[in-house]
DNA sequence: TTGACATATAAAGAATAGTTGATTAAATAG
DNA sequence: CTATTTAATCAACTATTCTTTATATGTCAA
């Protein structure tokens, strides 16, 4: 099967490892629908303010969120592209792999 | 924003960590069509054969991939849903996202 | 200014994951 | 049965990630 490209490779890599936590799952969820600011996170998820920080900034390096200064406050918000695109890459794997297989050719 | 089910969001911790992983994901593209002996892996991969095994067995802790023994060999494959379930959770998680956010309400 | 508040960063330790080399287990051929 | 092949497991080590405590930065109010 051929390879993907390196550059595209890593990025989905750093993704669903970013993803791959359940902390910053659960942030996500949080930030469903709309931005929101760092407190208000803070204060539903039970962890200190900078491992919250900490696990932000992750998910910020990844890509699948971003930020707002207003003020004192910094409101973080989803970008949806970035999870649309991890999912479409998903949902294309399993449907080439379907495709194929019907071709199927063994190995060994 | 509602949080998860527990045991969804374990499953999807899991799986989003063992994709994320350059040697895993690579696995998963040679997977791609059709099942490949753990020697035909090996012959592609670069990697010593316990690392393989180690990373085989993550991918398989974590239900995206199947093994069939054949005789001496096994044969890993990939399971198609679990890779369809997970890029549609992150599908359904930004197409909900983009439909809240037309509602928005700030927080703070 | 100064002080208070919101968030980020740094340093250090704890926990987990990745890697290697040696060994083991399962299947088969002779 | 014995030797060989394929793959998994184990023990030890390294590297990375997570977590905590302390400190710094940026913004605003007084």
């Amino acid at each position: 099967m051929k390879q993907p490209r390196p550059k595209e490779l890593a990025r989905a890599v750093a993704r669903h490892r970013a993803l791959g936590d359940e902390t910053r799952l659960r942030i996500l969820h949080l930030l469903m629908g709309s931005e929101v600011c760092v407190c208000d996170l803070a204060g539903q998820l039970d962890i200190t303010q900078p491992l919250l920080s900490f696990h932000l900034k992750t998910l910020r390096d990844a890509g699948l969120v971003q930020t707002r200064r207003d003020g004192r406050w910094i409101h973080y918000s989803i970008d949806p592209a970035a999870l649309e695109e991890l999912g479409s890459e998903l949902a294309a794997l399993a449907k080439e792999h379907k495709k194929r297989s019907k071709l199927a050719v063994k190995c060994c």
